[in-house]
DNA sequence: TATGAATGAGCCTTCATTCAT
DNA sequence: TATGAATGAAGGCTCATTCAT
């Protein structure tokens, strides 16, 4: 269509691009996926209906879109290989906010996506295939690492790695559905759960905790 | 005119109503709800479409159907009261693999109802008030009381709560997004979940795995 | 289908019939033919749909049931002959009376049926073969006589028994749109019409009324 | 976005707000409100279903359209105060002949309005207080001046303007139902009506009417 | 490229009618 | 005869998508 390469071209269809999508977002975080409309979309990108189509195949490409984005904010896999040199726990600790702030930064954006993404099998395909699949890699090779260097029980990675994600998944679903308590806590979630998950429930297994009495015989990790 | 109450017309009303909610669960699971058609369902029921308005107001009818069927399931709440007598990690793995068992269960029943509630705000409130703050409630309770019993660590149990349903809404939800080792083991699901919430990942909780090897070299953090 | 006659049994299928008819009655008058639903005059009959069907064949047989009440009653036509003895204003007035006392009897009729008359073709034709054009013929012979005998000036009779007909038709319809004026009047109604009729509008034609000035030339009848 | 009012779009927009509501009329007329569908009327406009609630929000706003175009044709109320000035009796006919014109003119018009304008509260409301009510008070305080002036008899102004509406829309509704006389002789009808309004039946009011000759010792037939 | 009117396929829902009991 | 659950045709309406301007 447009010559390739055009800079300035290209950036103010990248702007237009993302000015749909903020838009797409926010009305289908707003009134779910199927009941948002094309006009919707368009009211609030600020252009007209017709337009959404010179830069989005259909509707559908909105919510590829809005994953792609997602998927680059999940580009940080490094992350788990930076993490794995220094302080495990505070690597997941870190990990945990950064994942988390997801919710702060855009809290539209999974409630815009994850219905649609799980109702939607070909979605659901992308969507584990490019996020969960390779953050399971990465993950199960980062956990094993840690087991057998002994920092961490020896447990099945795999599983634990899919344990980790339910739980970071789990957390932001509550997000959604709307729970008071989760909400007021957001900025603790990350210390709290990397301490349940450090330590676990059972009285006894943490040495660091001001809840744990003083005095215990000698440290237990 | 006719007695309000016939048990027979009762009981074949009742069967109509469970054949056309079954019907619904196994299209909206395959379509999502909104790309499923009424007459999809009816057709999946064995009906004719006018029928399913004979026992259900329109189509979110069936959804909210689904979702009191669900309701049933978990007003198993009398088990976290029965549980808090005996041994407390039994407990909580029993009453993990009986929530996970309904994934085996009715496997299309969460995938049908999940991706609407999260989209609908209606449902969503539904699903809130009458499944998850009861639970919320009951669980930080149980919590609550083994921590003072001094069984489990000293944690805000209200928070604990959020966490441990996380840990199961998150697990369901990765099911129905689909993976292949979390399918492959989900029996094992509850012993190694219950474990993690245990004793934690970090080496030297564990007192009584045997996959942590003994006498593991030094502390790790 | 059964005996052609059982005294008993004709009378009990003339009773649900006119049951079934004075709840359609109700009903179509209510709520308009179209929006009205079998089921609704069933409900009002206090009988089960499929009731009705023992009795009409189907929805448009109950209007033309209706139709075919109203036609007995517009069976006086005899009145025409019986008034055209006596006093020809005062049969005139007492006709009027009994036209518009359909309008207290049976208020709902009229509204139940004009709207759907005027409205199906078929009907149409009914009403205008079976009612009204018979009507017009009576009328018309009788207006030509008393024209003929001096009694009314000699104006097209054929034109004048429209015109009759129009003031009633309109008249009723006016009651049927709702006017206040027309309803806190509908006593006087019959009289002021025929004294419309008889003397016009106009000045000086009235002998008889009080308004008019005394002093007017002889009895007009 | 763009300007409110673009004059070219207004008038693109009222032509096809016109072509529907043609087409509607025809439509309507032709088979009656409920029984015609908006398929029928996209297709006798011209246009694809879609189109239509472009225009009109629903079925039922095209006859609250064809209700106001009615409406603007009867803002001829200024007639009445025209007519109060000269002869009053030519006044009266070239008010009843251009009423009557409305037949002439869109005889489908008052078909496809009367039937559902009977039958339904809301339309039956919006015609009462839009359009009958105010033509009330209107030739209420006519025929009262008229009255006072000595043109007219004192009667009940009021009810003499129900009686003259009464009048012409009887005669509408005669059309509609359909008769052979009324067609025949539309022409006429003015003149005949007025002469009716203006010396009643009976004999010896008329003074200036060819029909009555003068000065005719006995009746004329 | 942007616009937004036009399109028409598709779906939920209603309801007259049937028929087994 | 009475019942009322089942039927399924039909229609109003929505909305993603197209395309002439």
């Amino acid at each position: 269509m447009t010559q390739a390469n055009d800079p300035i071209k290209e950036q103010l269809q990248a702007a237009r691009t993302n000015q749909i999508l903020d838009a797409a977002i926010r009305v289908f975080a707003e009134r779910g996926y199927h009941r948002a409309t094309i006009r919707a979309v368009a009211q609030a990108a600020g252009v007209a209906d017709g337009t959404i189509y010179n830069y989005f195949a259909n509707k559908e490409a909105l919510l590829i879109g809005i994953l792609e984005r997602l998927n680059q904010s999940a580009q940080r896999r490094s992350d788990f290989a930076a993490g794995a040199q220094g302080d495990a726990r505070a690597f997941f600790t870190s990990y945990m906010r950064q994942r988390l702030q997801l919710l702060q930064a855009d809290p539209a954006l999974m409630q815009a996506l994850l219905p649609e993404v799980l109702a939607n099998a070909e979605l659901r395909a992308i969507y584990r295939e490019q996020i969960v699949a390779p953050t399971f890699e990465i993950a199960t090779t980062f956990l094993q690492e840690l087991m057998e260097r002994g920092t961490l029980r020896a447990l099945d990675p795999a599983l634990m790695a899919r344990l980790l994600a339910a739980l970071t998944l789990g957390t932001v679903m509550l997000h959604v559905i709307g729970d008071d308590v989760l909400e007021a806590r957001l900025a603790e979630l990350p210390t709290a759960i990397v301490d349940l998950l450090w330590h676990g429930l059972a009285q006894g297994n943490n040495d660091d905790e001001p809840t744990a009495p003083a005095g215990s015989a000698g440290p237990d990790v």
